[in-house]
DNA sequence: TCTGGGGTCCTAGGACCC
DNA sequence: TCTGGGGTCCTAGGACCC
């Protein structure tokens, strides 16, 4: 199974830029007492951690970690917990995918806190102090830390930007990753289930067949990969031995589907209030869809129980509806998210989740019309840029469907908000 | 008592066709 | 009488990501 390798070192390399502790760091953006303090951001309805400052991070806090749980790290309310704001998280994100591509061209947006982008063919010398200029700026610019990490091809950059950011005292927020004999060392100190690409299912198998670590698999032939796994783990094989062959699909890119959905704030059991979480929720994906530009061809909806509580019967069901045409049209979404939920809901039932979504996106741009159809589009399109512009001007929701009389049945918790700033909103 | 939300890609297997 | 095999499309589910 031992096989020498060669990492092709290619010409061009791969960089990955990535914010720390990114949602902990916008709070901090907003607050600067919440610095040096053990800080965590809690995901919607309070339910889990999914941020920790390296404070709460030496307190043992997991990620994921049930909210209701960290009193079994310390004591509560030495954690500072906070409930996500994705809002102001999406604006100062922006801000710093506006200064890397500023900077560096092209870039590759791969989440709210990562993106990829290429090098030139430069001596690693020249190019590691024009990163740590980068991470600096952002810095001072937005006061967001970030780490970069470049290296051949993009996992092995994104295990170079963890070590940029593990280190940070020593790597100055840069590490790269291009010489054999580094990437050679490197590996073997990577245990297998922090390689990007392989989950725990994936970790557990390998381990089984005696590998431990990214070196380890590095060493596996491709052949043996392919048969005994998929292509996807070989794509991660050859871009560990330096192939650059990852495909991203960058969240600019023209999206497959749209999903809004939200867990409630306690059990639901009538019809009215699922119904009028659903009108909210289609409200809110029809809105999205317009602001990218995009049309759904169907729409669906899922509803869904406790899947905690034994003591309650449990139920879930999912229906979908193809539209008469593609439409991003507030009316037309929710007319058909409500039929859809016609379907499904079912009394006597117990709900705890409910979500819409739209699929088979096309642009809106590449929509024909249907001549037949007894629905004025154009119209339908006016309307909604009054709408939006409406909203926009005095705040959603200014002008709405008429239901979503009372949202606090079905709403999520958000028991711990941070601390807002309309100014940042504004200067943005 | 309290356990998120939003995505993508790949594969196996069934239906159908010639 | 002989009762195949290969291709495409679709879908559900698995695995992974942040």
């Amino acid at each position: 199974m031992a096989m020498r390798y060669r990492p092709q070192v290619r010409k061009q390399m791969k960089a990955l830029i990535d914010c720390n502790n990114f949602f902990v760091s916008c709070e901090r953006v907003m607050d600067p007492s919440l610095h040096g303090k053990p800080v965590v951001v809690l995901s919607g309805n309070d339910g889990c951690v999914i941020s920790r400052s390296n404070e709460a991070k030496a307190l043992g806090i997991p990620m994921g970690c049930p909210a209701f749980q960290i009193g079994s790290y310390t004591r509560p309310d030495s954690v500072v917990q906070l409930s996500a704001n994705h809002r102001l998280y999406c604006n100062i994100s922006d801000r710093v995918m506006r200064i890397v591509g500023m900077e560096e061209g092209n870039i590759e947006i791969y989440s709210v806190d990562e993106a990829f982008f290429s090098l030139p063919d430069d001596p690693v010398e020249t190019i590691h102090p024009r990163m740590a200029a980068l991470v600096r700026k952002i810095q001072q610019w937005v006061g967001i830390p970030v780490s970069i990490g470049f290296a051949p091809s993009r996992t092995l950059a994104k295990i170079a930007s963890h070590i940029a950011k593990k280190d940070r005292r020593i790597t100055d927020g840069v590490y790269w990753l291009v010489r054999r004999e580094a990437i050679d060392t490197i590996l073997r100190r990577t245990p297998i289930s922090d390689v990007w690409g392989i989950g725990r299912r994936t970790t557990s198998s390998l381990q089984e067949h005696g590998v431990a670590t990214a070196a380890d698999f590095v060493k596996m032939s491709p052949g043996l990969v392919r048969s005994f796994y998929n292509v996807t783990l070989e794509r991660t094989h050859r871009e560990l031995r330096g192939e650059d062959c990852a495909t991203v699909s960058p969240v600019t890119d023209s999206r497959k589907s749209l999903t809004h959905s939200r867990t409630f704030g306690q059990v639901v059991t009538d019809f009215e209030t699922v119904h009028d979480a659903i009108v909210s929720f289609a409200q809110h994906l029809a809105k999205r869809m317009r602001d990218e530009q995009v049309v759904a061809t169907e729409v669906g909806v899922f509803v869904r129980g406790d899947s905690h509580r034994t003591d309650l019967p449990f139920y879930q069901n999912a229906c979908s509806i193809v539209l008469p045409t593609p439409s991003d049209s507030t009316h037309l979404v929710v007319e058909h998210a409500v039929r859809a939920l016609g379907c499904i809901y079912k009394p006597g039932m117990v709900y705890r989740k409910a979500g819409v979504w739209a699929c088979s996106l096309l642009p809106t741009s590449d929509v024909q019309l249907n001549l037949f159809d007894p629905i004025d589009y154009s119209k339908q399109r006016r309307l909604m840029a009054s709408v939006d512009a409406i909203n926009k001007h005095y705040g959603a929701p200014a002008v709405q469907l008429a239901p979503t009389a009372d949202t606090r049945t079905w709403s999520p918790h958000q028991a711990h908000p941070g601390r807002q700033s309309k100014t940042l909103l504004f200067m943005m």
